[in-house]
DNA sequence: AAGTGGTCTAGACCACTTC
DNA sequence: AAGTGGTCTAGACCACTTC
């Protein structure tokens, strides 16, 4: 682990066991370089990563303080870190659930022009196309609409897609997927999606739009997730 | 400016002129500090911010990469970061948009015990409820009810509820907001929020929950803002 | 006046990518 | 082997808060 990630994990398990309480003030950065035997600048990246997660707010001048009821937010297990991008398997085994997909799709077309721009590709390109039911446990969560290009993700297997594409691209293709940009919309399901979903009349989902990319600045994948919206929120952290 | 503002600056206009093209690579980390004149540190913060808001990917022991097709996610007029906190007459003003309030409710109650949770209050202290709606250009957006102690923001009057309570918080009281904890879910209107927001029938809602922080660690804000589903989204930028 | 976090520097070392 | 971004150091200076 480095220096910082040591430092960072440090003050979260002493503020989250409750070492150091809400609205108090943290030792000053001069003084965590002693305690953990580090620079100022190690201190200073930890200090921010907490700022990022909420958990802390630093003052100039000051000092640094732990938030008031970070509890409710960070504990909510129905709920996925804005920052965060983990891919549905993987998000759902560390809450010790059992992951299951039914796919309804898997077809390579040429890509509509909405699709073909998001990807940066082109009409007479091909992309894949898979629509899936994902359930965690065996309760339907989300429906998944995903676009890839063939040419980034080749050799996609239907049992890749009923695990985890995510892990092909990574262990299978060596490629490295660095962030995604995110559009959050409320939406009504289509009678389809209510059926596959099971859900109730007059439910509402909770539809992601997705663009992810590569660490090269290549975008990998379109994807639209529509959530079953009493069983799913979305967490995030603002900066003023 | 700040050195590290004035190269994240320059960097992104020269990507979003064009200058440097999707899925090109960036100079050097090395070649920017010759550039700019900056050591290596000030333009690493710089890279990290332009990282961070899914302009640029970086990629140890390759180098620094413009992501492709960021123009629609970063143009939608329609979005709110969930990296940023503005509150809504600043978010909207700065579009172009005149914001008016109406408010529905403006009075000083105990708080329930879910609200006084939030914002470490006791049951016996006193906080102001505001139920709001917003209009920007006579449009109604978003209801919004609003949780704030009387003890952390005093002096509230309706002239400050009826334009921006942020105002008086920061201008007025000389305090500092730091951030916000917020909580995105999809939901459907009451059928007092459906007349208030002129909704046809069977349009959701995308509600936030937020609680908000003052750079000193406390909460000063509870709020559930319920915005009209078709006319608002919710952009993220999730890291892997 | 003393203490605090924020910015910035020059430079070292490392792990990883590229050739 | 050469080039790249990521981490880390010791130290300087500054703006702001606190007393």
């Amino acid at each position: 682990m480095l220096k910082y990630e040591v430092v960072a994990s440090d003050l979260r398990n002493r503020i989250e066991s409750g070492q150091y309480k809400a609205n108090e003030q943290l030792p000053t950065i001069a003084e965590m370089c002693k305690i953990y035997g580090v620079s100022e600048i190690t201190v200073k990246k930890a200090t921010e990563q907490l700022a990022g997660i909420g958990l802390i707010s630093t003052r100039k001048g000051s000092g640094s303080y732990v938030k008031g009821d970070v509890g409710a937010f960070l504990r909510d297990p129905s709920a996925e870190m804005s920052g965060q991008m983990a891919g549905f398997k993987a998000e759902h085994e560390q809450l010790g659930a059992e992951v299951t997909s039914l796919v309804k799709t898997f077809e390579v077309i040429h890509p509509e022009p909405e699709v073909a721009e998001r990807l940066s590709a082109d009409a007479a390109d091909f992309v894949y196309r898979i629509v899936r039911v994902r359930l965690a446990d065996g309760m339907p969560l989300v429906v998944e609409y995903t676009y890839m290009p063939i040419s980034i993700v080749p050799g996609l297997r239907l049992a890749d897609v009923e695990s985890s594409i995510y892990e092909h691209i990574e262990q299978g293709l060596g490629l490295r997927i660095d962030s995604a940009h995110r559009i959050v919309r409320a939406v009504m399901p289509t009678p389809q999606e209510r059926e596959w979903l099971g859900l109730a009349p007059d439910t509402p989902l909770l539809e992601v739009e997705q663009v992810g990319f590569l660490d090269d600045g290549r975008p990998f994948e379109y994807s639209v997730a529509r959530h079953s919206g009493d069983r799913y929120s979305f967490h995030a952290v603002a900066k003023h």
